[in-house]
DNA sequence: GAGCGTCGATAACCTGCGTTATGAAGCTCT
DNA sequence: AGAGCTTCATAACGCAGGTTATCGACGCTC
């Protein structure tokens, strides 16, 4: 249902302009799927950094485990990302990335990824793209622990939750699968679990979330949206014009406004 | 004192082999030297992504602006920094940029970068690898936020400025200049001003940090390491030997350990 | 050098969130 | 279907840190 390349080529051509073999380039990041299990760790932190993947089914999250016991969830990634690009540019691994549910997982190397690169410089700014879009989104979670209340962080978490899946066709009448535990939540947002179980009841006490095990609904997004001041910018703007030539692209199609 | 080259080279020469062309390349950035002073606007959240700068003297931070009416400091830069290269990739700012105290700052432009990067991919690698530390840097403070007590969030941050200083040669015998008032740290931190000063009373009370209004003084810089477990790698880690061959150098150096 | 504005220290008070505990509801394994 | 596990809801309690206020020290300008 979520296929590689239908999911990453949406995010690309949101981009930039691709041809086919920009296409078969793309497509042999995801000749050796695997099937990986809930809880599964990709790697751990400080490993070597030998390897990317690109999900395609299952959720996975990044994390660092820290000296206090705690945790903190850095990003949690969802079908059509790619994972690891954080570590590009270092030899160790940053923060850890393990799987939340079962799923499918397209591991590829940086030798193949320099050679899509070196290929297709519309690719490389494809991707480089993504991977500034999922920096601002860390950014804006910062944003948050900094200086937002509980209710607002777990607001906006959830409403860029349902953005980003409704992009990638998840979301059924403003409801979507959440495989995350309270716990889980808690470690992303720095907040206890207990506390992420008062605010879920706060919510649904307000009308704006409905949540029953692992299914979420939010019965009214734009008044989740005014709540938390939701800037979107990250997730959907185009390119800037100076990338399209830099990339010395073959486009035909103008980027979007 | 901290001319540009100097500062941003010794950077670069870090991570990969600079030719002569490459550092003249360099040096055509900071063709446009202009004063600025403190307080001084740079430029402001959504506003067109029209430049990026070198601070050649002087602090400066990115922050946001709120709905509730508080600000959070993304970073804070230093000279020898590289500001706006988060914006890369987008046509608006997503943060804006302010001068802290009075500087000197090189503005360049979109296309000159590019035109940089066309011509010397070590430099190009050079930058990316800058900027993708300074995202690490950013995902630390994260972690920090979310789940570190206020006195490890300040120790922290001011460990991360020596270390960011003494690589500038802005050290002396374990001291430094500190132009942020405890507004502003607070504003970096998520924490409020009061709390701040209440903080900074505690680490002078157990022989951690001394301070004279803005002369900042780690009397044992190793103790505050182990205090915040500090971890380096994002600052002066090499690069992964993938990249040398990538930029296509004709490097004559190997990198470090 | 008097007046003013900013910054920082400290105190008093309040609250949001962490912690611990308990019980209920669902999931898995046999 | 019962045992044991994990997840979640709710309550009771304590504390870290926010808020407001006051005062002193410093750095401006005229």
């Amino acid at each position: 249902m979520t296929l590689l390349d239908s999911v990453v080529m949406q995010g690309l051509s949101r981009h930039t302009a691709l041809t086919a073999e920009d296409k078969t380039l793309l497509l042999s990041l995801e000749l050796n799927p695997r099937r990986v299990s809930a809880g599964e760790v990709l790697w751990q932190e400080s490993a070597d950094v030998d390897l990317f993947c690109v999900i395609k089914e299952g959720w996975a999250y990044s994390y660092r485990n820290l000296g206090n016991g705690s945790m903190q969830i850095l990003k949690v990634y969802l079908p059509g990302d790619i994972i690891g690009m954080r570590d590009f540019g270092f030899s160790r691994r940053l923060a850890g990335v393990a799987m939340i549910n079962d799923g499918l997982i397209s591991p590829f190397t940086h030798q193949q990824l320099f050679e899509l690169f070196g290929r297709s410089p519309a690719l490389a700014v494809g991707i480089i793209a993504l991977t500034v879009r999922q920096q601002a989104m860390l950014t804006e979670r910062l944003v948050y622990l900094g200086r937002y209340a509980a209710h607002e962080r777990l607001a906006h978490f959830l409403y860029e939750l349902y953005l980003r899946l409704k992009r990638i066709g998840a979301v059924e009448e403003n409801g979507f699968h959440m495989p995350l535990s309270q716990e889980q939540v808690g470690d992303a947002l720095g907040l206890s679990a207990v506390h992420v179980s008062r605010t879920f009841s706060m919510l649904r006490d307000e009308g704006l979330v409905i949540r029953d095990r692992q299914h979420v609904v939010l019965p009214d997004p734009d008044a989740l949206a005014r709540l938390v001041e939701f800037n979107d910018t990250y997730i959907d703007e185009a390119l800037p014009v100076a990338f399209q030539s830099f990339a010395g692209m073959r486009s035909t199609s103008a980027p979007q406004a």
